[in-house]
Order: C-alpha cells, then structure tokens, then sequence
RNA sequence: CGGGGCGUAGCGCAGUCCGGAAGCGCAUCUGCUUUGGGAGCAGAGGGUCGUCGGUUCAAAUCCGGCCGCCCCGACCA
C-alpha cells in the first residue's frame, strides 16, 4: 500500500477524549473513529489488525472443531423472554419495534439463538457433540461505556457454544475452548493468566475468565505470588484467618446494652467502646430483587463482595433505603444488629463463625449490644463466604501471599449446564432412549479488547509497537529525497520487489520531510522500518529500523530479503 | 442512576469571571524556498460559538431547560 493513496488518518496531538494510552493510540494512529459513546468506525489500517486478530482465533476454534456460522443481529424478543432475560437484561438490551410493530431486541449474546437451532435440528445423542461458534457485532447499551473500545456498545465478539451429551461431554468441550484460547492468546503476543471467575446473570456452574493484568483494567483480580492461584476478587478466597480474641471470654457472657450516642461507623463505635474492629459484627440490610429483606453479617473490619451475596442470596439485590430500614427496625442503619431483629433471611460470612463476646447495633438509635455470641445469641440461616479479600492475605491454597490487582478481560468461558436447553426445550434422546435437555458450554473473546491489550502491553512514547503476529503490514518502507528520479525510481523498484516476495508492505511515498515520515511511522508501530534515500544509498544500501529497540543497521539491497527472512523467522 | 468536568474551524485550545467587531497553534489550499526526527516565508479558505428559550439597545459571555461527550462511583459475561 502506498501511504499516498492510503487512508490512514494520523494525528499528531493527543485527542482530549482519550485517557489510557491505547484508546489514545488507536485514535492517533488512525485505527478507529468514534461516531457516539462506545460506538466506533475501525478504518481501513485498524480493520486490518482486526482481520488478523479474527483469523487467528478462527484457526485456534477450527483447530477443536468448532464450525463457524453467523446469526442475526436482530432478534424477535419472543425468543428472549422463553429464558427470562428479555427482562433479565433489562435497559442494556436496545429494544426496537419493526414496522408492524412487532417487539425487536439487538442481541447481545447469542445462547438463545443457539438453543433455537438446537431444538430444531439436534434429535439425539449422536448428533453431539457440536461447537458452533461466530464473529457477530455484539450490541449492549452499557449504562458507561468507557476506555475507548474496552467497554463499547456495539463491539465484535468470538462466541462459541458447545452442545453436550452430558456433563463429562461439557467438561471435554470446556477444555478444549480452554486450549484454543491459550494457543490464540499466545499467538496474539498476549500475557494473559486465568481466573476463577463468577458466572454472575449466565448463570451455570463455573466459569473463569482470560486476563492481561493492567491499571487499567476495570475487573480486579486476586494473584498468588509462589503458586498458580488466580480468581477474580467476585469469587476470590483467602486462607482462612481467625479473629484475635483478647478477652477469651468464658461461655457465659451475657448480651449487654451499652450506650453509643451518635456512634454509627464501625470506626467510631469501636473507637468508643475502645475495642478493636473485629470485634464488631458488621449488619447490612439489603432488599431482594422481589423487595424482601436480606441480613448480611460480616467481621466489623471487612466489606462486603456483592457478587458473593448475590450468589449466596440466589439472586439480585439493592441496599436497603434509609427508610426503608427505618421502617423495619425503628431506627438508624448505624445501630443495626442481628439480636432481637424483625423476621428476615440473615447470612453471615464464615469469618465471624463461633465468635463470642461480640459487639453488634441493638436495633434501637444511639444503642449497641455486647457479649453477644453467635449461636447462641441469634442463629443465621446460612454461612457463606461475603467478604471481599485484601492485599496480603493467605493464599488458600499454598503458603504464598496474595496481591490484589487490576485487569482486562479478554475472554471468557462458561459452563452453562442446562439452564438455557431446560428453559426453551433443546432436549435430545440419550442412549436410554430418554429426553434429555442438552449439556451447553458458551465461551467469548472480545477482539477489540485483544487489540487494546496488545497496545497497552506494547507501546512507548512514540507510538504502538506491533508484534509480529497482529501487525497488518511486516514492513514499512520510508523513501527520502524521492524529488530526485534516481532515488524515487529505486524506492519504487524496492517496493515492487518486497511486495512480490511476500512482504505485505507499506511504502510511505508521500512527499513529506524526513521527521514528518519518522514520526508517523514510529505512530503506526509496524515493527520492521526499511529507509531508503541518498543518504542510506551512500552508505551502500537501505537502513533497516526495528521498531521495538529502534536499533539501526545498513543493509544492501541484494542482501535485503535474505536479512527481512530471518527477522520474520 | 449519583458526583465532577467539558461542548468555540478538521484537531488541540484561548476568549466566558467583568456583555460591546469571533481569536491562537496545528492541519488544509496557492506560490517560493527547504528535505535524516512532526520545516520557513508570503498569501488564502474554513464558524448556526452543542441546542432551545429568556434577560438586554447589544449575548460565545448572564439566567433556565434540553442534548451530547469524558472521568469517578453504581452497574456489567
């Protein structure tokens, strides 16, 4: 391509939009355009590296013999509403009416689509197992998209489904999307661990989650540093650590009123009473999505996780409204406890299990309780593990230590079980003879977000640093001084040869100073830059740039593809 | 949805507090010079100042509504 003719919109000045570097990047080099929030044009040079990034991914899933298909965008929202989540999605599915008003969704996901092939045409057992999968232009109206393309509105997504006979056929399907995305996280240049991860609205029986570890990074994540444990802080756990108990009391404490007048933090009560947190019983009070109350008690030094209570709970829910609580209880949020509370479900994180001599609200203003001990005082209906871990905690499953950080989701598996096959009827005979809903899998990889990753993970001030694997062209040639015919006419022949021996290149022809070329081809990030003019002829033949060391050396011409071989080796 | 910021030429911004001829840099077009790290000189084109309404002799500027974009939080495969 000739950079004359191309379109390849440049920008020398950060546009003031852009916060992280690669939405930054992707903008100044010209790979995308923003037409409304989350919603973005990729131009020619971009949708090239998207085109690569899909390619590889498509060979990694042809590889575990996935068949590539394409489903529509536009859906009835009948199909929708067979599993609950026309209302499950709520304001982030785009709603639509078509001209005989008959209700439309734009889908942001595909189980549904699937389930209704599936019912259609897979009759038995030996018609699995099946990967389907596609590239498909996912919609969502993010309540903030942000980031650049990390959380857009419209954006490409690799999703596959795997249709299984039973769970063992799950967990090989599971695996093999495991591989594949290992092998295409690899070939992309990515540096990416796994985690554990919730299922959260996919429902279904584990999941884990493809991660490149950035500050900017929306998920937060747990990391042993001297083994493999990884989860994300949803599901995170750490080794269990007790509450010091200095008083040790005997059995026989007895619940006392005490006095906390205007006392409501965790920080002031235990600042009052002169105790340390932990010993106090954290109560917060929530409201279910079908608006009953939920109890959720924690050590007084821990928060809460909400996707922990969600799964606990079994469901959505919202804090409680301050009179709401006042409603329930007779008094403030800040004096809540679980002794003498009005009927409702009570969980408590398992940290607090056994304690005794605790403090907690006495459901009265101005009032807390001590002595309390669990069990005996007041009884929960369930223990469950709520809190959210810290920096430094035990490793549940070494020694080591945790670190919490942040990081970019790049892909996604599920195993789904027979949420979706049980609710639209996607059966099939087994063996037996007997109907059986089908065992699905549903597995996702965001392509803009590997592209982003791969900016974040490779740039300087300079521009983006492509590897060699995304890169949509091996070379880029910069011709100097081509005002003079001799050296236009050998630029030119140079270019003919590295195009037609294979080398995708692109060829800066344009009639522009030297630093102006530089810049912008530093900008694009193409990791191989060959400079030809009267200069580097004079020194006996082209300078060869590599863009990632910015190392230099002079080459000769008729050496030149023999040199570009080894470096694309 | 809560909090904060912003909206003036293609891009980056000043002007708004304190009302009185719409500016600067880059980019673009023309000419000349220049050619190894985003050139110089001379000239030119390009604006419903987000939008609707109000105040005023007069509004980019003051007041109100709305829309859009970015960030933090909430939310989120």
């Amino acid at each position: 391509m000739r950079l004359s003719k191309a379109f390849i919109p440049t920008l020398k000045e950060t546009p003031a939009d852009a916060e992280i570097p690669s939405h930054q990047l992707m903008i100044r080099a010209g790979l995308i355009r923003q037409l409304a929030a989350g919603i973005y044009s990729d131009l020619p040079f971009g949708w090239k590296i998207v085109r690569k990034t899909m390619q590889i991914v498509r060979e990694e899933m042809d590889r575990i013999g996935g068949q590539e298909l394409y489903m529509p965008v536009m859906n009835p929202i009948e199909v929708w509403e067979e599993t609950g989540r026309a209302t499950g999605f709520g304001d982030e599915m785009f709603r639509l009416k078509d001209r005989k008003g008959r209700s439309m969704c734009l889908a942001p996901t595909h189980e549904e689509i699937i389930c209704d092939l599936a019912r259609t045409f897979i009759r038995s057992y030996r018609d699995l197992p099946q990967i389907w999968y596609q590239f498909q232009t996912k919609m969502r109206d993010e309540p903030r998209p942000r980031s650049g393309v990390l959380r857009g509105r419209q954006f490409i997504m690799k999703d596959a489904y795997s249709l299984d006979v039973d769970q063992e056929g799950l967990d090989k399907s599971y695996n093999l999307h495991a591989e594949a995305y290992k092998r295409a996280f690899d070939r992309c240049g990515l540096d990416y661990f796994i985690v554990g991860a919730s299922s959260g609205l996919m429902g279904g029986t584990g999941s884990q989650e493809f991660m490149v570890e950035s500050p900017h990074g929306e998920d937060r994540v747990a990391l042993c540093g001297s083994c493999d444990y990884a989860a994300n802080l949803e599901v995170a756990a750490s080794r269990p650590y007790p509450i010091s108990d200095p008083d040790a009391p005997d059995d026989s404490s007895e619940p006392e009123r005490v006095s906390t007048p205007d006392m409501r933090t965790i920080d002031e009560v235990s600042g009052f009473l002169k105790v340390t947190p932990e010993r106090l019983i954290k109560t917060l009070v929530v409201m279910n999505e079908n608006g009953k109350p939920a109890m959720a008690l924690l050590a007084g030094d821990d928060d809460l996780e909400e996707s922990k209570l969600t799964t606990a709970l079994g469901g959505t829910f919202r804090p409680a409204h301050p009179e709401e609580i006042k409603e329930l209880f007779g008094c403030e949020a800040g004096f809540l406890g679980p002794v003498n509370a009005p009927k409702m479900s009570v969980i408590a994180d398992n940290r607090i299990k056994g304690g005794r001599d605790r403090i907690t609200g006495a459901n009265e203003d101005h009032y807390h309780i001590s002595g309390v001990n669990i069990d005996q005082h007041f009884k929960p209906d369930k223990w469950a593990d709520l809190r959210t871990i810290k920096e430094g905690e035990g490793c549940p499953v070494c020694k080591g230590k945790l670190r919490v950080s942040h990081a970019i989701e790049i892909g996604h598996i599920f195993k789904l079980g027979t949420k979706y096959s049980s609710a639209m009827g996607a059966n099939i005979l087994n063996p037996a003879g007997r109907e059986t809903p089908i065992v699905m899998g549903s597995y996702g990889i965001g392509i803009a977000r590997i592209i982003a990753c791969a900016i974040e993970l490779n740039h300087d001030e300079d521009g983006i640093i492509w590897t060699k694997t995304l890169t949509p062209y091996d070379v880029e040639l910069i011709g100097l001084n081509l005002n003079k015919e001799e050296i236009c006419k050998r630029a030119d022949d140079l270019y003919e040869m590295l195009q037609s021996d294979g080398f995708n290149t692109l060829y800066d022809d344009r009639g522009l100073r030297p630093g102006f070329k530089f810049k912008d081809a530093d900008l694009l990030g193409i990791p191989c830059h060959i400079v030809i003019s009267s200069k580097s002829l004079e020194s006996g033949g082209v300078e060869v740039k590599t863009r990632a060391t910015g190392d230099r050396s002079i080459v000769k011409i008729d050496e030149l593809l023999t040199v570009l071989r080894g470096y694309h080796e």
